[in-house]
Parts: C-alpha cells; sequence; structure tokens
DNA sequence: TTCAACGAGCGAATCGATTCGACGATACGT
DNA sequence: ACGTATCGTCGAATCGATTCGCTCGTTGAA
C-alpha cells in the first residue's frame, strides 16, 4: 500500500498522487476523484518514516518523564495527560522517554536519533544536566519547571515561592504563630530540585517576615515516610500548630500521623498546601491549597514548543503561574 | 552527522561504516578504530526514519491509553509506567495514543503510518472495535483486559469474576448477609467495559452460592459520585453490612459518605475490593483488596506483543492471573 | 606454481514519500 | 498569428541507512 501501488492503480504518477494528497500544486478534479477512490478502496496512509526522512521533520514530540521506579504523583500524571492531549490536538505524536540517571539510554535515543522534533522535559532541578544536554544538542525543547538560570530557555512554571508564602501567610492570618514545612525527599533536596528549594524560600521568607516561628523538614514521597515525618515533628516540636506541604504523595501518611495522635483537622492542627485540584479535592478534609493548573500548564508547554519548533531563533519565553489558593476544609483558627 | 559524513572523514564507504556499527560481516579492527573514532568526535547516531524506512521497523510500540479527559486510575497509571519501563529495558520507544471515540485520529495515525512495528492497547470492552480494527490491520498487538471472545487475539488480564467472589467469600466467612457491589460508571457497564461485566458475574454467582442477600450498583469514576452512591446505598439497603467495588476512584467518596453517616469502617461497614497495591495500603484505613500486579502485567503484556512481532503466526497466547486479596483493616466482623 | 577460499572494502540498489524542473497543451493579450 | 502565461502532469533527484553483489589481495592447500 506504497503512493506508487495508488499510483499504478490510478494511472498516474506517484507525484501527481502525492500532489493531490497535500494540494502543494493544482491536480484536475477528476484525476484526485480517480486517485482518492483508489485509496478509499485499499486504505493508503503515508509511511511515517519515508515522510520524516523527505521532510525532516517526524510530527512527534518527545515527553521525557521521571522513571517508572517511583511512582508519578498526581500533578505529574495531570501534566502528562495534558501534554498529551494538546498533542494529539495539534495532529501531534507523543513518544515516551522514561529517564532517571544522565547516562540513560532512551533519553539518549530521543534526542540523537532525530526521532523526535521537540522535547517536553519535566521535574527540573536547579541545576539540571538534561537541560544542558538538550541546550547544546539543538533540538527545540521546553520545561515544566525552570532551572537556577532561567533566562536561556522556554518553560512553564507555578511560582513556588509566592504560592508557600501565601499559604504562610493564610495561616498567620488565621493566628497560628507556629509552622512546619514538610518538603519533597532530603535526595530531591540534595540533587537541587527546584520546586523543594522554592518552597523553602517562600517558607523562610514569609514566616521572617510575620515574625512567626518556622521549622522545616524533609519527607520521602511516600505515605509511609509522612507518617514517620509527622511522628518527628509532633515529638521534637510540639507547639507547630499548621504543616505546610509541597508533597502530595506524603499527605495521606501525614494525615494517617495525625489521626493516630488522637487529633482532628483542621480543629487541631491546620493542613495548607500546592497540589492538583482533583487531589486536594478529594483529600479528607478537603485540602486548602492553592491548585496547580496542570491542564493550562501541559498545553501552554506544547503551545510554547510549536512555536520554538517554527522559529528556534525568536527569544525564548516564559510563562510563570500564580494561581489562587483554593480555602477548603483543612484550615482553621489556631487552638487554644 | 550523516553516515556519508562519517565515512568521509575516515576515509572509507558508508558501506563499511554500517558494517562496522552492526558488525553483519567483518571489518579490520584498525579500521572499526578509526571509525568510532570519528563517530566518538562528532556525536554519530544514524537516522531513525531512514533506519525505520529501510529495515522496515520503527523499533517502536504503540500504547493506546483513555483520553486525557478523564483522569486515569492508579490501575491505568500503573499500566502505562510499567509497559513504558518493560519497552525502555528492551530499547524500545513507546508512542501514547489517547483515544476515546472510534473515529479517533490519534489512533489510526498510529495503526496505518507503520509509526510503530506493534500495539497494546488497554481498557478493553467486551465488544470492543478498536480490537477488530486492529485485527484487521494486521499489525501485531496485545491487549491488556479481553473481549467476549478471547480465542483470537493475545492478552493480559486480572481474573475479576473470580476476584470479586473471593471479595463475597471473605466477607461471607466474616459474617455478613446482606452485600452490595459498587461497579464502575453506567456510561462503561452499557457500552460493555469487560471488568464491570465479570464484577457482576463474579458477585451474583458468589452471593447465589452462599444463599447471601446481593444489591449491584452503578457509580461514576469519581468520588463525588461515591459520596451519592453511599448515600442512596444507605436508604435504599441499610441492612448492607458489606461493601464490594471495582471502583477505585470512587472509593475516597464512599469513605466520605460512611464518615458523614457517622459510621466507621470495618466496625459498622466492611469494604473490600479490586485495586492497585498502592492504593489499598494509601486508603484510610487500608484496604482490604486483591492486589492488581499492574508490574508484572505490564511487563508481560510487553514480552507477549515483542514474541509476537517476532512470530506473527505463532498461535496466540494469553494470561490469566488470580492475584491473592491482601486482607488489611478495612473488612471485619459483621456488627451485631 | 596454480587455484580455491576467504577477508576486507567498495559501489549501487533499495525502502517510500516529497519536490523541483521540464514539457505539452490550452488560453490570452497584442 | 505569434509569443507568453498558466495549468496539469510526469520523471528524476533526494532524504539517510542497510544490504547485496562484486572486486582485489592474501593465504593455504594441492
Amino acid at each position: 500500500m506504497n503512493i506508487g501501488e495508488i499510483a499504478r492503480r490510478a494511472g498516474v504518477s506517484r507525484s501527481t498522487v502525492s500532489y493531490a494528497l497535500s494540494g502543494k500544486r493544482p491536480v484536475t478534479a477528476e484525476t484526485r476523484r480517480r486517485i482518492q477512490a483508489v485509496i478509499d478502496e485499499i486504505g493508503y496512509r503515508p509511511n511515517a518514516a519515508a515522510r520524516a526522512l523527505k521532510e525532516g521533520r517526524t510530527r512527534t514530540l518527545g515527553l521525557v518523564i521521571p522513571p517508572a521506579g517511583q511512582r508519578l504523583t498526581d500533578m505529574q500524571l495531570g501534566f502528562v495527560a495534558s501534554v498529551v492531549e494538546a498533542a494529539a490536538r495539534a495532529d501531534l505524536d507523543v513518544l515516551l522517554s522514561p529517564s532517571g540517571g544522565d547516562h540513560d539510554r532512551s533519553f539518549e535515543r530521543i534526542l540523537t536519533g532525530s526521532r523526535v522534533d521537540g522535547v517536553i522535559l519535566m521535574e527540573i532541578r536547579l541545576e539540571d544536566e538534561r537541560v544542558a544536554r538538550l541546550q547544546d544538542s539543538g533540538l527545540p525543547f521546553v520545561t515544566i519547571g525552570h532551572t537556577a538560570n532561567p533566562h536561556g530557555t522556554c518553560w512553564v512554571d507555578v511560582d513556588y515561592t509566592t504560592l508557600i508564602a501565601r499559604c504562610v501567610h493564610h495561616l498567620a492570618d488565621l493566628g497560628h504563630r507556629s509552622l512546619a514545612l514538610v518538603n519533597r525527599s532530603a535526595e530531591l533536596l540534595a540533587t537541587g530540585y527546584g520546586p523543594a528549594h522554592r518552597a523553602i524560600t517562600g517558607f523562610t521568607d514569609a514566616v521572617a517576615q510575620r515574625g512567626l516561628a518556622g521549622v522545616g523538614l524533609t519527607c520521602a514521597d511516600e505515605p509511609a515516610a509522612g507518617e514517620t515525618c509527622f511522628e518527628q515533628l509532633r515529638d521534637r516540636h510540639p507547639d507547630v500548630t499548621a504543616v505546610v506541604t509541597v508533597n502530595e504523595a506524603a499527605l495521606p501518611g501525614i494525615q494517617r500521623g495525625i489521626e493516630r495522635a488522637g487529633l482532628v483537622v483542621p480543629r487541631d492542627l491546620s493542613l495548607a498546601g500546592v497540589a492538583a485540584r482533583h487531589w486536594a479535592e478529594d483529600f479528607r478534609p478537603q485540602l486548602t491549597a492553592a491548585d496547580v493548573p496542570t491542564v493550562e500548564m501541559g498545553a501552554s508547554a506544547v503551545d510554547l514548543l510549536l512555536e520554538r519548533i517554527a522559529a528556534p531563533d525568536a527569544p525564548v519565553r516564559h510563562l510563570l503561574l500564580t494561581p489562587p489558593i483554593s480555602l477548603r476544609a483543612s484550615t482553621g483558627p489556631v487552638p487554644r
């Protein structure tokens, strides 16, 4: 079912079939009809590899996701879903690369084999070798999240610093004087994971600004760690009345710890953070949180990438979102 | 950076470079060394499109996922992650196709453009047009889940019928005499979604076998619906003391409904079902459930697919798993 | 010494689609 | 009536890698 077969059956040359399909040169209505009839009959679709080879583009985007070993958070999942969705709307396919380490075969394949027209990268660290690799590979790319030096690259991100600060202010307004930040894992922090560091900045600054007591903790991204983490917090800082967190994955465990301590949210302890909207709504009690607009961010990432592919030399663009905090049921006045 | 450039710089012909890389014909150590030096210097990787065109295979698998509009359940996410992981281990890339309706452009692209060597399909309905499309497209494929007529295709699935029956027996053993099944959405049931139908079969048979009272309900795949669903259940069937469910997504809502009714699990009501392991463990209280081995299933699906690609005419193979039920904290003796 | 076998490398064909230049044929302006 | 656009179509080159057939030396056995 190649173009030659179609041409033979329709009694025209291969180039005429191609022009009839692309419309890049005029073709008589009658000829077009005959070609279309043959195509409808035997169900022809141009071979993707041949087209990619000739045109020099693949109509495919690469999406680099965290390795499958670690579970994706709802937020990450939201990005993946919306990127795939947005790409499908533009008639583009998405190639997935689960890439963790820096010597990842899948990652290297994607960026050296001319397999994709552009790449979207998530889970960005402040100093990220993958970003550097992409930069000198010359392949257009957009990141969801941004590095410490954000000016050279295209990215989309939420303003963690501000969001966390707003959580602190919200809690301060409710009368809380002693707050804890439950951050992402110590490993992520050590490797310079952006959101983890920005959370600290936002927390520390806001706490200082309001003259509050603040303690920061790291916690592995899993419920069990959340439980342990809360127990430690309870142990060492019993005066804390409100917890701010960017660690979605640990929250169920934190809540379990809270219950086991015989406490009730928000009566005895307030809880606020940054999370995907669905996640915050499904939490019990519903979580007061900055709802990260994953759908919008994924779509914007694809848009930026398409712009960049079309005009690789245009100045880079960024998108820093600051969604409002949705007040739900997990925060309340400080207990007396 | 094409093979011709390498050949020129190494002072050999293009074919020699190709043979040096593939090893399909002997090449002098010295020549090979010179070629490798050039490659290392300018960083050459063979163009994927050209190779696919010549070889007739793309080293890429297609993975068809539910459309992004609906959130993926933890179980579905588990499949995606493990398929991608298993494919990466075999040095294969994965192309994602979010395909809902039957006239989906992304789906059609994947199976007609020679874009992939094989396809993995999830969320299978008893009568599934996509399976039919794939069958007469001639493209090798494996499904996660199976149709009403399972003999013609390769698939991997869990034995929902048996698992649900086991849940019923477990609850019957605990003394429960009146059970409810909270199924997936009415739409899914109407479109013939396999697990939803098999859940009914397993539930009805086991309930009959043990002489219990059983009521079946459908419930949209979201927490809010779970809450409503539980209220209705409470209203119309106040005698029910145990709920069996295959609807992961609705469970948080069901639990919310239970709490609002002032009940405590498992003291007043037992809860059991089928879910991804992490999900069951993170639930509060931890859920007694058949843990669907998503990692193993995804890996098996890839294995089966690779076999099928290598030998398209070999007899089809199936894999029907029946993981044990993990007893956790959500089931207990019937209240008196 | 001669001839077969083999090792190492080269040239050309091939995969399927796109695209450029060219070539009749028709229409049009002068 | 003649030159010139314009239309519709064709043939051939091209993208980059693989692979088949062939050649030229060298080696080893007869």
